[in-house]
DNA sequence: AGGACCCATCAAAACGATTCGACGTGCTCC
DNA sequence: GGAGCACGTCGAATCGTTTTGATGGGTCCT
């Protein structure tokens, strides 16, 4: 027990050599039944579990991790369920590759305060950025120098790095057209956070200008290229029903108010719901609601959202499989996956 | 690029032993400026990233990280808010250890169709059982053959496991007495699972004999301490909102209506109340309803639910001292800790 | 001036496995 | 009956690092 118990005393007491042992074990290799078993039986003696996996990786020259870098707190992070559904089909999805999924907290700071040690020293044969990673980045920059190859996810891509994302611009033209055509024409639209420094509130066009993160910035060019000018952009820091609720309140409360609301994502959207609810608004005969990413919110009851559906299961699923592309040595590629529009009973015709 | 430039290269271009181009980077042992700088300054040219994580494992012994293991997927796991902050404290405690965190689906099936591959291979240093470890799982039997300390986080613990849990029995007390201080006498209660059949409704006292999960014992346990004996014990399958719903409507339109209702989460609880708001009654007036765990639940507005706060970032924080302590050698062991009734706007007066 | 230290450096031995090439057998085929 | 072949087994090298014990030169003390 004190000391564990390696292939070597295996070898020792089946009589064979370390190699033919590790062959038994491996299964690479010919070998014959007899002395397998025999090996294996001198192993349950032991209580031998198994090559240590420590030495099979340097050996190898592989880990069999895929570190998975979220945003810089996970209890944000995964307050969000569409990040939990694409990790959950990631995870299953690398799982069935025989790889482990490390978790790193990762900030974004692009002033590199204190980058998390982890990016630099955990072994990983591939790296997975889960959210709108911007090219200045130094997570991305730390891993590149690693030679640690990249999967980015929603984000901008570097050279060389794989990139999965969703239709989102196309999705939100959907919403658009969908709401021009119930008669819309005053519609506001709730953001996703433009940069990382929180700002909340109305954006000024000069804000416009220049979006750090993509996913904001292409759903909002989404909703312009069905011919929708939004009345207000109200951006918020973060994805939180909270959020959406102030900003709901102020959409709804203010003189002219829209007669649609597009959020950029559902718990946005369930948040201006549940302000248009409180104001004693009905919804959608005063105002249409409509949210992004096709979440299951049972305590919206009983209402359902107008949403654009992604697959976030399989989203998961496809980042896996460009790990493994990337493990076997392909070139990186960039995936776009489809969207639909679901129409809930949250929209409908403009109030005349 | 093609050959991974490693130490040996480094000692060879700063024109040092490797032994001392290792002691440039780990800093033990003794080591003048100037030759620190010069192996500094090789491995830049060289575009050496530092010691390759795999050889240092090998030799030290140690992975560096902590295997997680939650429950067989993800996306259930991860739907409660609980299960995110205790991660989101863990996560954050393990690495100021300097530790990683490596996420494993495990089911605990007793039947131990097919454990996942993960827990007898992976590399890991210490195993964190996030979520009521039943004695017979099979994922402890695997981790405690291997050799690798546990950490158990409210479940049964076996010998030599470390076990970290709060007072939930104690809480369910306090719940139970505020409700009879206010007058209630019918009280009923929606509980988590029992087992893992996926059991769904009032459970009859056969079933009530044999609880497989520590959590709904301990929590019905308390509710009985503060001498509730309660009307109905509706079981749900798991802690979901819209279980709680159902579990709420079935209570609230039987003929002989509880005056309270004590859910054992406030996932769970917050189902309740949308029934309750569903059915037009009012809440407190009509019926009280009490939830476990604290969670502030933003989409419940303006209603704040009564609960059992327990420390879920405190509790992730301690998870990490445990593994610390086992991997400094240290003996297993259990720590509990508090919890404090909170009142909020969801309990009131019986209805005479 | 000589001996006792001390500090920086180095060579070599782990750490635990995988894998390549070599080496015997025992068999088949001509 | 001899040459060739396939199969199973083994030895040795290798993965990249850390760490221990040894070595050498310099400094300080007596």
């Amino acid at each position: 027990m004190s000391a564990r118990t390696t292939l070597a005393d295996v070898a020792a007491a089946a009589g064979v050599s370390v190699s033919t042992a590790s062959l038994a074990f491996s299964g690479a290799g010919p070998i014959s039944p007899a002395t397998r078993t025999k090996v294996l039986e001198a192993a349950g003696t032991l209580g031998y579990q198994g090559p240590n996996p420590l030495g099979r990786q340097l050996r190898s020259g592989r880990a069999g991790i895929v570190g998975v870098v979220v945003g810089d707190s996970l209890r944000r992070s995964f307050r969000d369920p569409v990040s939990i559904q694409v990790l959950d089909g990631l995870a299953t999805s690398i799982e069935s590759l025989g790889l482990g999924l490390l978790l790193v907290r990762g900030s974004d700071e692009p002033g590199a305060e204190e980058l998390n040690p982890l990016v630099a020293t955990a072994a990983m044969d591939v790296a997975v950025l889960l959210w709108g990673a911007t090219t200045d980045s130094p997570v991305l920059a730390a891993l590149r120098a690693r030679g640690v190859p990249i999967v980015v996810v929603e984000g901008r891509v570097g050279e060389g790095d794989a990139l999965i994302r969703i239709q989102d611009r196309t999705g939100m033209r959907l919403i658009g057209e969908h709401l021009l055509a119930l008669g819309h024409r005053r519609i506001a639209t709730v953001t996703l956070p433009f940069d990382r420094d929180g700002r909340e509130g109305p954006a000024d066009p000069a804000r416009l200008t220049h979006m750090r993160y993509e996913i904001a910035r292409r759903r909002l060019a989404g909703l312009r290229d069905a011919g929708v000018e939004p009345t207000v952009v109200y951006e918020t820091p973060a994805s939180l029903v909270e959020l959406g609720t102030a900003a709901g309140r102020a959409l709804l409360s203010s003189p002219d108010r829209p007669t649609a609301i597009v959020a950029q994502s559902d718990l946005l959207a369930s948040g201006v719901l549940l302000a248009a609810r409180e104001l004693g608004l009905s919804v959608p005969g005063d105002v249409s609601i409509a949210g992004f990413d096709g979440l299951d919110l049972p305590w919206l009851h009983p209402d359902v959202l107008t949403s654009v559906h992604q697959p976030l299961q399989t989203k998961g699923e496809l980042i896996g499989r460009a790990v493994a592309d990337l493990l076997a040595g392909k070139k990186p590629r960039t995936r776009t996956l489809d969207v639909s529009l679901v129409v809930g009973t949250t929209t409908g015709p403009a109030p005349v």
